[in-house]
DNA sequence: TTACATATACGAATTTTATCGTAAACTTGT
DNA sequence: ACAAGTTTACGATAAAATTCGTATATGTAA
C-alpha cells in the first residue's frame, strides 16, 4: 500500500521500463545510488511478498513488473501528504508547490485549463 | 531535516500551539491516537536531540517550541515528493492534487489568482 | 561432463522508528 | 519534613527497513 523510499525508487524504474529483471533494475539503480546486487534482489523479493510487484519466473531470470499503477500510488501518497502535512487542505499543497517551484508558462497554462474544467462541474 | 510521521504529528501541534509542555503535547495527541505519556516524552527528547524543537527547561516542566517552521517543512517535504514520486515535475503533482480532491470554487479562484501572479514574473 | 558465470534463496546483522516500564528528581500541600 | 503527584531520564524491547554474505541452483561454453 505505502511503498518505502527504496521501494518507490524501484517502482519508478518498473513504471518506466514496464518490465525488468533484477539485474536491469539494479543497473538502473546504480545510476543514482550505490548498492549491491543482492540488496536489489532482496528488495524485489520483499516487494513481491507485499504484492507491490508481479513476477514471471518461467525464464531463468525472473521478470518483474509493477503491480500498482503510478497514478494510484501518486494519488495515495499525495492524499497522505495533504492529510499529514497540509491540514487536509489540497489548496495549501498546491499553493506551496506552485510557489516554491518555477513552473513554466506552458505548465501554468495547463493547470489553468484544468481549473477551468473543474469549475464547470 | 526530514521528520518522521510521529514527529510530524508533534510538530503540527507545536505549530498550532506555538509553545507546549510534554503533557500538553500528549493531551493533544490523545485526541487522534492512543499512546502513553512517556512515549510522547521520549519523542520530544529525540526531536530535541535532532534539533527539530527547542526547549526551555527553566520551569519545572520543560516548554517546547518548534525549531523548524511549518512553511519550510512543507516546502522541503513537497520538494522531496516531487522529486521521488513525480519525476521532478511540480505540475504533475499539482494536477494530481487538484484532480483527486474536491477543491471548492473559492479555493480554485485563489489558485487561479496565484497563477496569474506567477505569470507576471 | 566439468568449469565458470549468473541467478535465486535465505538468513544474519544493522539501523531507524516507536513504545513503554522503571527509577530518579523535583513540586506541592499538609 | 513527609507523602503524593508529576516530571524527566534512561534503558530495554519490538517492529520495520535496509544491507550484505553465503549457499544453492541453473544455464552456458569448452
Amino acid at each position: 500500500m505505502k511503498p518505502t523510499e527504496s521501494e518507490l525508487e524501484i517502482l519508478q524504474i518498473l513504471w518506466q521500463k514496464k518490465t525488468a529483471t533484477v539485474r536491469e533494475v539494479h543497473e538502473a539503480l546504480l545510476e543514482h545510488k550505490n548498492s549491491v546486487y543482492t540488496t536489489t534482489l532482496k528488495l524485489l523479493q520483499i516487494m513481491f511478498e507485499k504484492g507491490l510487484v508481479h513476477r514471471n519466473d518461467e525464464a531463468k531470470s525472473h521478470v518483474y513488473t509493477a503491480a500498482v499503477t503510478k497514478a494510484n500510488t501518486q494519488q495515495h501518497l499525495v492524499s497522505k501528504m495533504i492529510e499529514s502535512v497540509f491540514n487536509g487542505s489540497p489548496k495549501e499543497l498546491v499553493m506551496q508547490a506552485l510557489g516554491s517551484s518555477q513552473p513554466s508558462a506552458a505548465e501554468l497554462a495547463e493547470i489553468e485549463q484544468l481549473i477551468a474544467q473543474l469549475k464547470n462541474n
